[in-house]
RNA sequence: GUCCCGGUAGCUCAGGGGAUAGAGCAACAGCCUUCUAAGCUGUCGGUCGCAGGUUCGAUUCCUGCUCGGGACACCA
């Protein structure tokens, strides 16, 4: 427990403990103790309810209740300073802010671990994301999950959770036999020949470089393979050059997997026939018109899914149940995935079939809604250059790897996304991510002047000294990070974490215009303001290195 | 028709059962002989889509409607 939240415990506590002396509950009618920062700083540092979730039980006005629990409340066990009721019944508690300065020496203490909690307890979370088709490249839909996967798995282990990010490769099924013919087609074309693209077929700028490149390589010697070979032929290569793709957009996008899953590894272990099977033995299964059903209709879905279509063929279900039936037997406790808008109509089946299998809440599936590139304000549809969909590649290009990351995962997961290349692009205030590591950039810029100029480091500052408003906003905020990660954490909601950095950022902006950190006449205040700015520093650092943007040390 | 997400300031978005609803941008007015002005300070700006319900209290929860986006194969 952090300095803040034993201040937080300490008084909650002794609210309890005023109520029942005050005699207005038990124990076992005390409601929660809620406490809440206001907003308005004339409100205090802490604010509760409790008067007011107390009127029904005591029987009398909230104010008066209030006045009560005022009474009654051992204010310097609390280390409160002042209190007021106010409203309807708030009572607003000023803090004796002293005991904030140790949230310098506990950020000294902890580095880079500071902010950890232990929601998680060390649960082993395993979160599926992007598990784009070889079948291209990755896109900005893919981009967006990649950016929120990353995110969240970060915060997630800043938590306290056990977490494994897994990429699903779909190397079986339809699509990859279309991207084998697609090949043929771009390949046959290259080398002069006419051959018409399957309807279906993919028809990216992508596939046509690989298949020039072939060309270019090998000929015109796959035209003297049978079609089958040709096709396996392409199949192999073309699965592996667009994977090598993938993997490499998403090393430079700086998200990293432990463990990329192949689709085809379930029907080489028979797993897929196992899952089928398993849905059986639960009663689950039945035959109608030639195939084989799962009733998913027990579990809210609003039809019945086929499993083995009526030529024999697996839907494109069965192996996602016997994929996810392999995520069970690895003994996970939580399972998320993260999928793109377009793919919310599995979310029912899915979850489904992982309650038709006895794991009722195991699975959580996260959506990421759509984005919308603008530029000089109209919507981008196509790229410039391929006149194709705009890659994540392009994307990175366009507007910076930091700027595309930031973006991404500054806003909630579920609303769609207006990404503007402008704004992304801009060196300017209007830029969140330049202001952010303009504020690093400013901190590393005055500890360095401070190591010119001779200042002597002190291993115990005097704390006691930051007293000004800017450093105690400073100092609340730095407190409130641990809390920042378990929310951003247990909530699956890491574009918490771009907001915090900007308000610390902007807490430190406020700040140096206020006053002035090095002063070499007063040794003492520039000693314990250098250690402010060096905590603020490592919080900030650790913030952006949860979103995975870099903290640079000059701009 | 069914399902999912959203509707909050001119724009892009946070927030969320409570006190005067926040931030950035835009507009306007100030601040550099002083640790990076990629910064700071202030002003302007809102019936929180509409209507009911629950509650001491709803922008927040519930229901209905409405608008915008997306999804609804024995495709993957």
């Amino acid at each position: 427990m952090n300095v803040v939240e034993q201040v937080e415990s300490q008084l909650k506590q002794s609210i309890e403990q005023a109520v029942i002396k005050a005699e207005l509950a038990g124990r076992d009618e005390m409601p929660e103790v809620i406490l809440e920062t206001p907003k308005e700083k004339s409100h205090g540092d802490y604010a509760t309810n409790m008067a007011m979730q107390l009127a029904r039980v005591a029987k009398k006005p909230p104010r008066d209740i209030a006045q009560d629990i005022v009474d009654q409340l051992d204010t310097e066990a609390a280390s409160v300073k002042s209190v007021e009721i106010a409203g309807p019944g708030f009572i607003n508690f000023f803090m004796d802010t002293s005991y904030l300065t140790d949230v310098v020496t506990t950020i000294f203490d902890q580095g880079d671990e500071y902010g950890q909690t232990n929601d998680g307890q060390g649960e082993r979370v395993q979160i599926e994301f992007v598990s784009a088709n070889p079948t291209g490249t990755l896109h900005l839909g893919h981009a967006r999950g990649a950016a929120y996967g990353d995110a969240l798995a970060n915060v997630m282990e800043k938590a306290g959770y056990d977490v494994e990010r897994e990429y699903y490769i779909n190397d079986a099924g339809n699509q990859i036999d279309l991207l084998a013919q697609s090949i043929d087609v771009r390949y046959a074309q290259a080398l002069g020949e006419e051959k018409t693209m399957p309807d279906e077929g993919y028809r990216g700028q992508d596939i046509i470089d690989l298949a020039n490149d072939l060309a270019e390589e090998h000929g015109r010697s796959f035209l003297d393979m049978n079609e089958a070979g040709r096709l396996e032929a392409f199949r192999e290569h073309g699965l592996n050059h667009l994977l090598d793709q993938i993997k490499h957009d998403l090393e430079t996008f700086r998200v990293p997997f432990d463990s990329w899953f192949s689709e085809r590894s379930l029907y080489t272990d028979d797993k897929v026939h196992a899952a089928v099977e398993s849905l059986k033995e639960k009663g689950y299964v039945y035959e109608s018109e030639g195939a084989v059903w799962f009733r998913s209709t027990d579990f809210g879905d609003d039809k019945d899914r086929v499993l083995i279509k009526n030529d024999g063929n697996y839907t494109y279900l069965t192996p996602d149940i016997a994929y996810h039936q392999d995520k069970i037997s690895r003994g996970f406790d939580r399972l998320i995935n993260i999928w793109g808008a377009d793919h919310h109509g599995y979310v029912t089946r899915m979850k489904a079939a992982i309650a038709a299998l006895g794991y009722d809440d195991l699975l959580d599936i996260k959506i990421t809604q759509m984005v919308n590139l603008f530029e000089n304000g109209e919507k981008v549809k196509m790229s410039k250059r391929t006149g194709k969909a705009v890659t994540m590649k392009e994307l990175i290009e366009e507007v910076g790897l930091d700027a595309t990351r930031y973006f991404f995962i500054m806003r909630s997961n579920d609303a769609h996304l207006d990404f503007d290349m402008d704004l992304a692009r801009s060196e300017s205030n209007d830029n969140p991510v330049y202001y952010v590591q303009y504020a690093h950039a400013r901190i590393c810029s005055m500890l360095r002047q401070a190591e010119e100029k001779g200042i002597a480091t002190s291993e115990q500052p005097d704390l006691s000294l930051l007293t000004a408003e800017k450093e105690i906003d400073l100092l609340k905020r730095l407190g409130d990070y641990p809390q920042v990660i378990s929310e951003a954490a247990t909530k699956q909601m890491p574009h918490r974490i771009p907001q915090y950095v900007f308000d610390l950022a902007s807490d430190l902006h406020s700040f140096y215009n206020a006053e002035k950190v090095i002063d070499q006449d007063q040794l003492a205040l520039t000693q314990a303001r250098i250690a402010l700015m060096q905590a603020t520093r490592t919080v900030i650092q650790d913030a952006l290195a949860l979103i995975g943007v870099h903290a640079p040390e000059k701009m």
